[in-house]
RNA sequence: GGCCCGUUGGUCAAGUGGUUAAGACACGGCCCUUUCACGGCUGUAACAGGGGUUCGAAUCCCCUACGGGUCACCA
């Protein structure tokens, strides 16, 4: 047994007097968009408080040791802009932040609470557990630790503990009365204690659990609010318990609802909607992605929607968070990208689209203009090849494409406005979005029609498409004289 | 199954005893010297159900239904 000054040093260096959160993820190899989402508003909340943003690795599961996953989680974290204050990799007061480096500590703290009488070593194999909770679930009863070995007595603990015999030490939770807390989200939360089962709080590999990992680290850190996510609601009395065995008080807790893929499903990593890797491979921009998870449980109260991270450290807060679960919806995500998109400067813009646009144009074409007329109409970069995919090549097309009901246009007057094009455009010399408008326009007018009739046949003749970047004048453009009127004699022939 | 949490339009959601029940995405219509897109205007569409409390309930209470979470030497 360890005396009490082992205690009050390790205690000694607690950060006192500021707001502290943290985020605390295992390494999984992956970063789970809901765990973005939390780290989000942990950060978020540190920011608007003008606190610490603690990073905790918690790997006291060795069997899922993943190598480089830490890694992963520094860079992804970093990538999206969440600084933390301290963590494992930028060291701080109250260093190691990595579970495995602190398994004295823990070892230290249960059996301090063995002493106090709040847990206790409980020498149960595996098989006899197994083989009890096999028979609460045959017969329908709810299962939970019977208490064996809390009857054991000094003497006899310490007999099995000379002998070397594979123990795990458990939380002595009281037989009756009640425990709550209260959320920030959820308000007061309220069990019966008989509900709640005496968890082993240290693994015979002498390492915690994570249930007493994080009551133990989020003390020994200062951490004065805790953010997570609702899976935890559950748990939560449990570790209240084991701050007052302690004498210490709890943090504030913040549990923050589900993402969802469906009403009834997560996201999972089997429909690749689950990591953010997944979608910066899909095309999304990390600011859009960013911006709408924060949206997901979170009302910013006013109409905005657009926020950087800035403008979010200076809106967020927890009246906002709602209590339900949030379905992930693509189809807003995409509006909200494209808003970003269209945002951009055409410099940046052209920066981010020139690699997809190169994918399917090798060709000499002015790429600016390109991006320029794409911007409007992108929602997701990775759309940008199939998009532009005509200009290097004029794709198959069926002449039904001529016919459009709108635009009055069928193949038999498609094929007299082409002629009347071909010459048009043959006569313009300077070849620009100007003159070549100019051109068209008196085209329109000398045929006393509408526009469409005219441009409508110009657009597929020159993109075999109903959809294109850019209207058909401006194709025109993009493509060159020659080979506009290339294809316009292709249509013809047709 | 026990315990905990949740339930306003297809989705995100505002709303905290008296509102014509916001707004955004999506969808439809109209407009905009070119389809689509962008932009503008506009429309369809919701308080899970049942009991209470109250002069008055989306808002407070109870029950039911549905959904989720949790009940591991995982986190």
């Amino acid at each position: 047994m360890r005396d009490e000054k082992y205690y009050t040093d390790i205690e000694a260096g607690i950060p006192t007097g500021q707001f502290r959160t943290r985020f605390a993820p295992s390494p999984t190899g992956f970063m789970h968009l809901g765990g973005i989402r939390t780290a989000l508003y942990a950060y978020l909340l540190a920011k608007k408080h003008e606190g610490v943003l603690v990073l905790r690795i918690e790997d006291t599961d060795q069997e899922r040791f993943v190598e480089g996953a830490t890694e992963v989680i520094y860079d992804t974290l970093k990538d999206v802009g969440i600084i933390y204050d301290e963590g494992p990799d930028v060291g701080g007061p109250v260093a190691p932040y990595v579970q495995s480096e602190r398994r004295e500590i823990y070892q230290a703290y249960a059996e301090l609470l063995v002493s106090r009488g709040h847990a206790y070593y409980c020498f149960c194999d595996k098989k006899t557990l197994d083989e009890q909770r096999a028979i609460h679930q045959a017969s329908n009863t709810p299962h939970k630790y019977d208490k064996r070995c809390l009857s054991l007595s000094k003497d006899e603990v310490a007999n099995k503990l000379s002998e070397n015999i594979s123990y795990v030490i458990r939380q002595n939770v009281p037989n009756e009365g009640k425990v709550h807390f209260d959320d920030a989200v959820y308000e007061r939360i309220e069990v019966e204690v008989s509900t709640l089962e005496d968890q082993v709080i240290l693994k015979s590999d002498g390492l915690p659990t994570y249930n007493f990992a994080n009551v133990v680290d989020d003390k020994l850190m200062g951490i004065t609010h805790v953010v997570r996510g609702n899976e935890f609601l559950s748990s939560t009395p449990k570790h209240v318990l084991l701050y007052q065995g302690f004498g210490w008080d709890t943090p504030k807790y913040i549990h923050v609802p589900q993402i969802m893929r469906n009403s009834t499903t997560k996201l999972s990593k089997r429909d690749g909607d689950a990591y953010y890797g997944d979608f910066i491979a899909k095309g999304y921009l990390k600011e859009a992605l960013l911006n709408y998870i924060v949206l997901l449980g979170w009302n910013p109260g006013g109409e905005n929607e657009k926020f950087s991270l800035a403008e979010l450290a200076d809106v967020f807060g927890v009246e906002g968070i709602s209590k339900s679960p949030a379905i992930f919806d693509y189809q807003k995500l995409n509006w909200l990208n494209g808003v970003y998109l269209r945002d951009m400067t055409d410099g940046e813009f052209h920066a981010a689209a020139l690699p997809y646009i190169r994918q399917t144009v090798k060709g000499d074409f002015d790429t600016m203009f390109i991006a320029k007329v794409l911007k409007e109409r992108c929602e997701l970069l990775t759309d940008i090849p199939e998009q532009v995919g005509f200009i290097d090549k004029l794709p198959e097309y069926s002449n039904e494409l001529f016919i459009n009901k709108k635009m009055k246009t069928d193949a038999e007057n498609s094929k007299e406005v082409l002629n009347e094009i071909l010459v048009t455009l043959q006569m313009v010399s300077i070849w620009d979005k100007e003159t070549i408008h100019t051109a068209l326009m008196e085209l329109v007018e000398r045929l006393d029609v509408k526009n469409g009739r005219v441009l409508w046949p110009l657009r597929v003749a020159l993109s075999g498409k109903a959809q294109t970047p850019g209207g058909g004048i401006e194709i025109a453009v993009i493509l060159g004289k020659d080979e506009s009127i290339k294809r316009i004699g292709k249509a013809l022939e047709k």
